[in-house]
RNA sequence: GCUCUGGUGGUGUAGUCCGGCCAAUCAUAUCACCCUCUCACGGUGAUGACCAGGGUUCGAAUCCCUGCCGGAGCACCA
């Protein structure tokens, strides 16, 4: 057996035991993704999952984890996914009507496309429908309960009087309701659950209520009697045939509620799995749509593309693959618990994305001048040291460099400039001193990077911990926006804008 | 108070269901060395974990019990 190539072998096998070929090759797809299987995936023809954003803002870098996870998936079991917007909340959690493409765009930033886009706010009157159904199924009943005497009844496990009611009363009731003949907090729709289940968080909860201020989208500014986030999203998961759904620990007791609609109905509940929440470090601001909208609104941020604020915007801007945030995702993996996540693991993967075809620059940070005595009048350092084919940079040298305060030698000592050449300091000029790179291999001069005083390009550079000043070399100006370069020794950084005065970069990491 | 749900190196993850191949995997991080006209990339090595205590067992990260610590829900928010 050992003669044989691995190939052999496992032909051999085959006649021999197939289940053990087939376990071999199970194991061989195990290595090529880090998510565990989905849940029960055999039993359905096409896996169908969803993301159901809140259209509240722009999205910071934890809601990633939604559309690089089911994205994930959605590829791997050749599924698909949606994008339904869960904006059944006029008041408390208005959305914001610029929020539903900002969201599309930062899904598509990442990578990925959904097969449908919907919202909920276009889907009242099926809602509707479904209330009406499960009313005459004897499911749901008319409350007007003041919210804290329905409260307390709950928790005692008691029925409020409400409960009883025949179907014609509580449908005729609830007609009223989406006729917009009530006022928040009079009336409410409830599911008969169980009211004294022993957990208390699933004894018959609201279905719908009545909103008195109008949605924000046109197409849905004259309702006022408004789904609950369980009861909208349970009906929507069955209606588009979501297989699996993945949501956070908050939502724990969401399937519990739900499953009670799914049985007056006849449906089968899809999977559940829950996730922890994410946090990440490196940022001041915390994880929050609603804090960050208050910081740009006070103006502590430029906007939501920020490089100091934890937005998928931002890292865009800042240059950073959505392809590199998606595979820090998937590491995260899907576990209960909440899970830190280093901006370090976005980094290592951009870099390995990027590393191999950015082009090289020089951009000196805060420079100090020396002049410059003999040596050629122009440096050629290639554009990647390890692609020498694709080609060198020309940089006029003039008369003096800048140098970053750090690498400035003493007097009397040699410094190499990178791709130029060797020099020693005297005073404030760099004398040049025509030796081989013999004197970096064995005197261990060190090899620093720098920037033609005369033909310099001043550069912003962008960071997350502000602006820094930069002279860079001319070519920096030949680059269009949005291309990707690494500054040596300093780090890679996105061309946002060329204008008269200077360059625009964003840092993106070392 | 009631009800869920977790706890593997700094971080994330594999292993836990079906105890032994686990003196615990891989990645990242940090440090060192090598390579190098970058402090990038690449290579080598080092660091570093099964929450605690009992029990079952020939054998426990894995099963049982207790404790400790954490997260979540009990909204006319999502």
């Amino acid at each position: 057996m050992n003669g044989l190539s691995a190939e052999e072998q496992r032909e051999r096998l085959a006649e021999l035991d197939p289940e053990a070929v087939a376990e071999l090759e199970a194991d061989d797809e195990g290595d090529d993704h880090d998510l565990p299987d989905l849940p029960n995936a055999d039993a359905y023809d096409e896996i169908r999952m969803r993301a159901a954003p809140n259209p509240n803002g722009p999205w910071h870098i934890g809601h990633a984890r939604m559309p690089a996870v089911i994205g994930t998936y959605a590829e791997r079991y050749d599924g698909s996914f949606i994008v339904r917007f869960d904006d059944t909340d006029p008041e408390t959690k208005r959305p914001d009507i610029d929020a539903y493409d900002a969201i599309l765009d930062d899904v598509e930033y990442l990578g990925f496309e959904p097969a449908d886009v919907i919202r909920a706010s276009d889907r009242v009157e099926t809602y509707y429908e479904y209330a009406r159904d499960l009313i005459e199924l004897e499911g749901a009943y008319t409350c007007t309960c003041p919210g804290e005497e329905f409260s307390e009844l709950k928790n005692a496990g008691e029925a409020c009087p409400h409960r009883d009611k025949n179907p014609e009363t509580v449908l005729a009731e609830f007609e009223a309701m989406v006729d917009g003949e009530h006022e928040a907090g009079d009336i409410v729709l409830r599911v008969r659950t169980d009211i004294d289940h022993k957990n208390p968080a699933l004894r018959d909860f609201v279905a719908f209520r009545m909103v008195d201020t109008p949605h924000p989208r046109e197409e849905a500014a004259d309702y006022r009697c408004w789904p609950m986030l369980d009861f909208q999203s349970g009906i929507d998961d069955q209606l588009t045939g979501v297989t699996h759904i993945i949501r956070g620990i908050d939502l724990q007791d969401s399937a519990k509620k739900q499953r009670f609609v799914y049985d007056y109905f006849g449906w089968a509940y899809p999977e559940v799995i829950h996730w922890g929440h994410v946090q990440v470090d490196a940022y001041d601001v915390a994880l929050s749509t609603s804090t960050l909208k208050e910081k740009i609104a006070a103006g502590e941020y430029d906007g939501w593309d920020d490089p100091r604020v934890p937005t998928l915007k931002s890292l865009r801007r800042r240059g950073v693959r959505g392809e590199a945030i998606v595979n820090a995702m998937v590491e995260l993996g899907t576990s209960t618990s909440d899970v830190d996540l280093p901006m370090s693991n976005i980094y290592a993967h951009n870099r390995e994305l990027v590393d191999d075809e950015t082009d090289r620059a020089f951009a000196v940070r805060e420079g100090v001048r020396f002049d410059i005595a003999g040596g050629p009048d122009t440096a050629h350092p290639p554009l990647h040291p390890e692609h020498p084919d694709r080609g060198e940079r020309t940089i006029p040298v003039g008369d003096a460099v800048f140098l970053e305060p750090e690498d400035v030698p003493e007097p009397g000592e040699r410094v190499w400039l990178k791709g130029y050449g060797p020099f020693g300091r005297e005073g404030d000029t760099l004398v040049y001193t025509d030796e081989s790179i013999a004197v970096v291999r064995e005197r261990g001069v060190p090899v620093v990077h720098w920037a033609p005083v005369e033909e310099s390009v001043s550069l912003r550079l962008r960071t997350m911990d502000g602006d820094v000043a930069c002279f860079a070399e001319p070519g920096v100006r030949e680059y269009d926006p949005d291309a990707l370069l690494q500054f040596e020794r300093v780090g890679f950084a996105r061309v946002d804008a060329h204008d008269d005065r200077e360059t625009t970069c964003y840092f993106t990491h070392s």
